[in-house]
DNA sequence: ATCGCACACGTTATAGCATAACGCAATTGA
DNA sequence: TCAATTGCGTTATGCTATAACGTGTGCGAT
C-alpha cells in the first residue's frame, strides 16, 4: 500500500508521531491534537487505520500504543516482517527486520497451512542506557 | 515459576479456559463465573495474573484474551520464547515454540545490549479448516 | 498467645482503550 | 444529474484494566 496524500487530519496525527521521540496512545495523540481542533477519539482513530493502512504508522500490540514507522524511505510492508524492541523504562523503541525470523515463521505457517495475515513480533524489556 | 496450589478462584478461572476451545477475554471469563460467585473483574484479573506468573496460561497481546497452555506437562517458560498463530475466523490458537526464532532475535538483542524480558509472537490469519 | 506480616479475597469506583451509529459535506465518475 | 465513495464531526456506548479501601486467614517470630 503507497500512500497517497494524507488528509488534514491524517498529517496532523502523523505529525505528532513523527516528532514524539517514542509510541502514543491515541488518547494521548488526542491531547496533543486538542489545539488543533480534535475533540473526540474517532478523530484519532481514523487518522490511525488510513496511516497503519499505508504502513507509514506501527501498532505497538504488547503496549496498546503506535509509533511512526523508523524506516520512511523504504516501504516496510515490502520487506518482511516488522519486529519492535520496546524499553519499559525510557520507553524508546527500535524496529528492524529479520528475514531468517520470518523464513522460520513462514516455514512453520507453510507446514500447518496456516495462511498469515499479520504478525506481531514485540520484545519488552529494557535499552542499553535503561539496563545500565 | 512453578505452580504451587491454586487457589478457589485461580482453579475456577484456570479450569474455564482449559475448557474452552479458544482464547477468552476476562470479561467472558467472568460471566462464565458468574454462577461460581464471581461479581467483579478484579477477581478475574487477579487469578490470571498469579496463573501467567506460574506459565500455565498465556497472554495474547494482540487480541486481549487468554489462553490455557497448550503444553501443560513441559514448562513453557523453560523452552524458550512461545509463539502463537491465532485464526480470525474460527479463534483457535496454535502454540508452538522455535529455537532458531528465539536464536535470531537473542542475537538481535545481544548486538543492541538489549534486556529482554518478554517477547510476544502472535501470527494472525486463517488456520487450514478456514481458509479452504 | 499475640503481634506482625504476607496473601488471597470482596467491593466500589475509576481510568484507559476502542467502536457503533448517525448525519453532513466534498469528490468523483457514470 | 445522480449515485457511490470518502472524510469528517458528534454523541453515545462498549470493552479492557487497575486504584483504593477494607476483611479475613494462616503462620512464623517474639
Ligand atoms: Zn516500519
Ligand atoms: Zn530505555
Ligand atoms: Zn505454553
Ligand atoms: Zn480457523
Amino acid at each position: 500500500m503507497n500512500a497517497p496524500a494524507l488528509t488534514k487530519n491524517q498529517a496532523l496525527v502523523f505529525e505528532v508521531l513523527e516528532k514524539a521521540d517514542g509510541p502514543l496512545s491515541a488518547y494521548t495523540i488526542l491531547d496533543k491534537l486538542r489545539d488543533h481542533g480534535f475533540r473526540a477519539p474517532l478523530q484519532v482513530y481514523r487518522a490511525l487505520e488510513k496511516l497503519l493502512e499505508y504502513g507509514v504508522v506501527h501498532r505497538l500490540e504488547s503496549i496498546n500504543a503506535f509509533v511512526a514507522c523508523a524506516h520512511p524511505d523504504q516501504n516496510c510492508h515490502s520487506h518482511g516482517i516488522v519486529a519492535f524492541a520496546i524499553c519499559e523504562s525510557c520507553g524508546h523503541v527500535m524496529e528492524f527486520h529479520d528475514h531468517e525470523v520470518d523464513h522460520r515463521l513462514m516455514d512453520w505457517t507453510r507446514g500447518k497451512k496456516f495462511k498469515a495475515e499479520k504478525t506481531t513480533i514485540e520484545i519488552r524489556g529494557l535499552c542499553e542506557a535503561c539496563a545500565a
